[in-house]
This record gives structure tokens, C-alpha cells and sequence, in this order.
DNA sequence: AAAAAAC
């Protein structure tokens, strides 16, 4: 979407620029230092961090984007023109065999990123990768990292990986934006361990929060795939680490925790995230969340004080809100936009099967079911009593079944997916506990039985399905009750490619904020009639 | 509004 000017001097490097722009980092990181204790999310606001950041957010609304002073962040493409034109002016003096190269791979890169579908902004955004080969050729990458990339069939990178790789080698912040399933997690992880380098017992040197404690889990077996034949210590923060361990005195190369545990190891623990050179926020929007775990997020990003750390944020839906906060706490960052923003996966069949009313669901389901199941199948429901519900009926059908949410323990909660795996169980009943970053192999169907919360959950929920090049399919059952709510998924299916009766798209837009209805039981029969 | 996130 970018028009010229922000990619205009992507990944061309020269003395005199990479002068300038050092010099530009080192103003910055001055003017940092004088507002350490500002750096958070919330502004120096200490009392409620949630109703700061709200005003915050609406205080920065209502200035332009042109009021970001202090931090040279994100700006957007007009913004940056006049210092192309300097960068120009600079490249006009210098040889011309060099400004001709210098031309040439801009043109090239523009071509590339627009062949991949990749949109940047930001200044000077390093060129793309064209292969995992060149993680060597350009950034000395080890043989062991490229041997574990050949070894799981990462053969050639994604758009994501192509471009947020490089931004994140040049040490450069970054906030990304690519869909379910487009391989995001290596788009961190891969420029985590080539950053490191080495193991080393110099503190806790990079730190990844995700929002759910199976991410963490699934975040920290991706890691330690990838880190094989290097020692790196990499660590999950269990309940079992918190306890056994001085967390004062701790020291890994990679955490990966899930927020609240990080905040109160911080406060009460006393763990030590000054040194930490990289941080990574998966599924960002998730954990910027109002009223919910941004609050946590906050003294996690203040205790990671390193003025060098390289922070990114990941997520398949990235709303304004995200992105502003983003740009107030980043330094000279890079926005990686895969496709369009917020846009559910193209290689998902997308469906919408009107069910009547509670009961035509579980029939609806049932019948299905007995029609052609094509396992695995993953079904989300609005809530932990729902979910427990459809699996008591489910439970009764010869089909197997497994259910998770947040009421179950810890093992039950990790057998639940370990079994839908390893293919014990066919269905898997969930909350939205799984619809963010889960990566189930080959999931075949996911269907909404309840109709999603919003954009963003009907994208993350049906994106468990059609990754990694595959295809998908998402079923979404609605009633009469979800029909107000129908057509801002009927457009989320159309700007993915899929066809959507048209009566929907002319319904009226939802105004103000109407809650979901709530449901009442599944079965609508009492339990006690069946004999 | 619900879910998730600690002890």
C-alpha cells in the first residue's frame, strides 16, 4: 500500500547513511535515558495503568500522528518524505555507479515485496530475504540453525519471514502483522537465536510473552526445535520454575512466559529482566487487551530496561488502538503489514449455516457429524459452561471427543491437547483458550458453534485451520439471536475470497456497543427425560 | 460479556 518514498531506501547500506542513522539512534537513546521512567505504556501514570492508558490512547487520538516527539518511531509514509529527499540529495553527490546500485536494488525490492504481498513503512527498511540461504551469505548464520530449518521442511521463507527476518537482524523494532498460519513464530524466533548467538549465563537475555499458557508451551518446543545443537538454555515459565528456583539470581537465554506469571516473578521475585536484549509480545493485540492483561504487560516492558533491546510485536489482527500504542514505546520501528491488516486466511473455505435456534444447533452439529466426519475437528463455544455442556452431549455419541478450557487443571488442560495431536481424540471442544497461535497439524474443519465475539476471534478461531500452505475449511453456525453480528463476519469472508449471500452484506451495520446475547443451555431437553 | 491471565 506504501506509495515511494518509505521503501525507497530499503536495505541499501553506506557509510555515510548508516552515519546518519546511527547518530539519529545514539539523539534517541539519549533522549530515552531522560524519560526512563515515562518508558511504559501509560506514560508515567502509576495509579490505575488501565484507565491511563485509555486516556492515553484517546489523548493520542485526537493529535495527529505528527505529536509523537521524543520517540522516533513508526511515521508514516508522508512524514518520512523529507528525509528521503535528504537521503536523495546525498545519494546525487555520491558517485554515480553507487547511486545507480543503490536505485537498482530499491526497484528490486519493490518488486519483490509487492510479489509476496509485503507492505513496509519505516525508514530504510532492510531488503527482503530471498532465501534462508542468505541468512548466511548477509548475516553470518550458523550451520547448525540452517541444518534445523532443512530438517523440518522450512524450505523456502514466508512473506512474513522474508521481511520481518532482516528488520529484526538489523536490530531494527518491529511490529508485524501476517495471517493465521503464515509462519510468524519462526519470523521471531529464527533472528532470536542468530541475535544470541551462543549460550551464554550473562542473565535472561530474551524474553517472549503469549497470551495462554498452551502458546507459551507450543512457543518453547518451536524454540527449542530450532536451538538444536546449540546449548542455549531455554526456559517456560512454570509454576514448578517460579517455586523451585531464586528467581533473583535466575539466568536463561530465552523465557517464554505467559504475562501474569512474569509480573509477579518481578515484583515478588525479584527476577532480573534488565539484560534483556529482545523481546518478543505474540499475539500482541491479545495482550493489549484492555481490562484485561495490559496492566501485566506494562511493568514487564519497564523492567526490560536494556536501552538496546529490540522489541516486536506479532499478531494476525493489529487494531489502530495496538499500532498507536506501539508507535508511543518503539524506537525507529519498522511496520510489516503481510497482505491486507486484519483479513482471516485465504486458504480457509469459509461457511455460514443458519441453525435456527439452540437445539437446531446440536442437531445441526449431530447431523453433520453423521453425514462425514473428516477429523480433526475443532469446535469453539462462547463459554467454559458451554464447552463443558457440548462435551457432556458429544460424550454420549459415538464419536471421540475431547474438551478444553480454562476450569481444568493444568494436566487435564495439556492431555486435551496433547491428544487432539497425537489423534486420540477426533473433536476438540474449546473456548477461546486455543483460538490464538495453536498450531494443530492438518486440522481439517473448525466450527464456530457459537458465534464468535468479534473481527478478531472469527479470524484467530477459523486460522486454526488452512495453515502453512494447506486448506481449510470454518463452518459458523448462527440463530436469529447472532443476526446483528452476521454481516461484520459476512465481510471478514468476503475480503478473504469466500462467497456470502448477499441479504447479509445489506444488513444494518451494528451501531454502539449490544452485547451478545447470552445463550441459554445447549440441549434444550432437560436431562432427566431420556431414559 | 466472556475468556484468560497468579498466588
Amino acid at each position: 500500500m506504501e506509495k515511494g518514498p518509505s521503501f525507497l531506501f530499503a536495505g541499501v547500506s553506506f557509510d555515510k547513511k548508516k552515519f546518519a542513522t546511527d547518530l539519529a539512534r545514539f539523539k534517541e537513546n539519549k533522549e530515552s535515558e531522560n524519560l526512563a521512567d515515562d518508558f511504559s505504556f501509560v506514560e508515567g501514570e502509576k495509579t490505575d495503568p488501565e484507565k491511563a492508558m485509555v486516556s492515553f490512547v484517546k489523548k493520542r487520538k485526537r493529535k495527529s500522528i505528527a505529536g509523537v516527539e521524543g520517540f522516533n518511531v513508526f511515521k508514516s509514509s508522508k512524514q518520512l518524505a523529507p528525509a528521503v529527499d535528504k537521503e536523495k540529495e546525498k545519494v546525487e553527490d555520491g558517485p554515480s555507479k553507487a547511486k545507480k546500485e543503490l536505485n537498482k536494488q530499491i526497484e528490486r525490492d519493490a518488486v519483490f515485496r509487492k510479489k509476496y504481498n509485503i507492505h513496509v513503512s519505516g525508514a530504510n527498511v532492510p531488503s527482503p530475504l530471498r532465501t534462508f540461504a542468505e541468512l548466511s551469505s548477509r548475516f553470518g548464520c550458523e550451520s547448525y540453525l540452517l541444518r534445523n530449518l532443512a530438517e523440518h521442511g522450512y524450505k523456502e521463507p514466508t512473506p512474513i519471514q522474508r521481511q520481518a527476518i532482516p528488520v529484526l537482524l538489523s536490530d531494527r523494532e518491529c511490529f508485524a502483522c501476517a495471517p493465521t498460519g503464515s509462519g510468524k513464530t519462526l519470523a521471531f524466533l529464527c533472528p532470536m537465536l542468530m541475535k544470541l548467538r551462543c549460550a551464554s549465563k550473562d542473565g535472561i537475555r530474551a524474553v517472549i510473552l503469549c497470551p495462554t499458557r498452551e502458546l507459551a508451551t507450543q512457543t518453547t518446543r518451536e524454540c527449542k526445535k530450532l536451538a538444536k545443537g546449540n546449548k542455549f538454555q531455554i526456559k517456560l515459565m512454570k509454576k514448578e520454575l517460579v517455586r523451585s528456583t531464586d528467581l533473583s539470581k535466575f539466568s536463561c537465554d530465552i523465557l517464554i512466559s505467559t504475562p501474569l506469571r512474569l509480573r509477579l516473578a518481578i515484583r515478588r521475585k525479584k527476577i532480573d529482566l534488565s539484560r534483556v536484549e529482545y523481546l518478543v509480545l505474540d499475539e500482541a493485540d491479545k495482550l493489549f487487551e484492555v481490562g484485561n492483561l495490559l496492566k501485566h504487560i506494562d511493568p514487564v516492558v519497564k523492567a526490560c530496561s536494556n536501552p538496546s533491546i529490540v522489541r516486536s510485536l506479532f499478531s494476525a489482527t493489529l487494531p489502530d488502538f495496538v499500532e498507536e500504542l506501539a508507535r508511543s514505546i518503539m524506537h525507529d520501528a519498522v511496520r510489516v503489514i503481510v497482505g491486507r491488516k486484519n483479513t482471516a486466511s485465504e486458504s480457509i473455505k469459509q461457511k455460514l449455516v443458519f441453525a435456527g435456534s439452540e437445539e437446531g444447533k446440536l442437531l445441526a452439529l449431530r447431523q453433520s457429524f453423521a453425514e462425514s466426519l473428516n477429523p480433526p475437528v475443532l469446535i469453539f463455544v462462547q463459554s467454559k459452561d458451554r464447552a463443558k455442556e457440548l462435551y457432556g452431549e458429544l460424550a454420549f455419541d459415538d464419536i471421540r471427543a475431547g474438551v478444553i478450557h480454562s476450569d481444568l487443571s493444568q494436566t487435564q488442560r495439556e492431555n486435551a491437547v496433547d491428544d487432539f495431536r497425537a489423534g486420540k481424540t477426533w473433536v476438540l471442544i474449546a473456548t477461546d483458550v486455543i483460538a490464538r497461535g495453536m498450531d494443530f497439524k492438518g486440522v481439517n474443519c473448525v466450527i464456530n458453534y457459537d458465534f464468535p465475539d468479534s473481527g478478531a476471534a472469527y479470524i484467530h478461531r477459523i486460522g486454526r485451520t488452512g495453515r502453512a500452505g494447506r486448506s481449510g475449511e470454518a463452518i459458523t453456525l448462527y440463530t436469529e439471536d447472532d443476526i446483528p453480528f452476521l454481516r461484520n463476519i459476512a465481510n471478514l469472508m468476503k475480503a478473504s475470497g469466500c462467497e456470502v449471500p448477499s441479504w447479509i452484506l445489506t444488513l444494518p451495520k451494528l451501531k454502539g456497543k449490544k452485547h451478545r446475547p447470552r445463550r441459554e443451555s445447549i440441549s434444550t431437553k432437560p436431562k432427566d427425560d431420556e431414559e
